[in-house]
DNA sequence: GTCCAGGAAAAGG
DNA sequence: CCTTTTCATGGA
């Protein structure tokens, strides 16, 4: 482990952004093992090629500074691709503005995109991570969701002390194809949830999926089909990758519980929305609708500011 | 003890 | 092909 000298780079975001916003979301579990939060800055271990890094994101008024504190071993154009990562984790690069002009014009959007003005689709680059985090939170509440995920983290993951806390990485294809059904039941996943992503994780590991494939589609709407004709990957968890992986701006997990509790408290229901209640409000997002869906997760939170 | 949770597969009609 | 049931476990 080296560590690493270098000037601060600053990354600037579209405007409207908001780091509060952002740091709203990314605070909202205690239990979150893959990044921690002091003094209002952000501390992760990315991994960058065959080593990784130490960097802490800290907010500005128009974008973040970025530090690269220490790095495993040596690598050709670090900062380049630290720069390219943290701008895709936290959609730095995206033009709100069509975004809030269209939901203007949605009486449950409009109060939203003003609370939350300048808050980004925080997502999930790791293709794997987003997936095995989507399939360990199907039909579970979130936050024994971010209990499995802190176990497998832990009994999987690379974990590098650093500056006197622990980082982790999430657990690679590789070694989790390498594991047996019962190593998942130990952690408290389903059979099934566990039988998912040990087959995720060799379909990744023999190449027979990847990010890099699913976006060569370039086609979301094959890309989701692709996701669902895998075991264990159905509407909602393929909506839920393309949303925050791919960063398709049309996905949209209409079968999500937070969304449709969401939908009923901004419109005082006593039900949850049907499903074809939510498709006729969401034709006021078409294009939008996963940066719709994500505000709505951000309602559900108490604003804190 | 009950109900529900950031669903999906399998069975049933 | 569409609808209902089953699976499964912690959290409130």
């Amino acid at each position: 482990m080296n560590l690493y000298e270098t000037e601060d780079m600053f990354l600037p975001a579209t405007h409207p952004f908001r780091w509060s916003e952002c740091m709203a979301y990314l605070t909202r579990s205690a239990d979150e093992c893959l990044f921690h939060i002091e003094d209002d800055k952000v501390y992760r271990l990315v991994r960058v090629a065959a080593s990784s890094a130490w960097i802490e994101v800290a907010g500005r008024e128009d974008g973040v500074m970025v530090r690269i504190l220490a790095v495993s071993s040596p690598i050709p154009d670090l900062e380049t691709s630290i720069a390219a990562f943290v701008r895709e984790w936290l959609d730095l690069d995206t033009n709100l503005h069509p975004f809030y002009r269209q939901m203007d014009g949605c009486p449950v959007m409009r109060p939203l995109v003003r609370a939350y003005e300048g808050l980004r689709l925080v997502g999930v680059p790791d293709l794997f991570e987003a997936l095995c985090w989507a399939i360990m939170g199907q039909q579970i509440n979130l936050a024994f969701a971010y209990t499995l995920k802190r176990r497998f983290v832990t009994s999987f993951g690379e974990s590098h002390a650093f500056g006197g806390r622990v980082y982790s990485l999430f657990p690679t294809p590789s070694r989790i194809a390498t594991l047996t059904v019962e190593d998942l039941l130990a952690l408290q996943c389903t059979r099934m949830k566990s039988e998912y992503i040990i087959d995720v994780a060799k379909r990744m590991t023999d190449g027979t999926l990847s990010k890099s494939a699913l976006l060569g589609l370039g086609d979301f709407r094959e890309a989701e089909r692709q996701l669902i004709s895998i075991r264990g990957i159905g509407p909602w968890t393929a909506n839920y990758v393309l949303m925050r992986c791919l960063r398709d701006k049309s996905a949209f997990p209409i079968a999500d519980v937070g969304l449709q509790n969401a939908v009923k408290a901004r419109l005082e229901l006593a039900e949850k929305p049907t499903i074809e209640e939510l498709k006729s409000l969401a034709t006021a997002w078409i294009g939008w609708e996963a940066y719709a869906t994500f505000y709505l997760w951000r309602s559900l939170q108490q604003t804190v500011s």
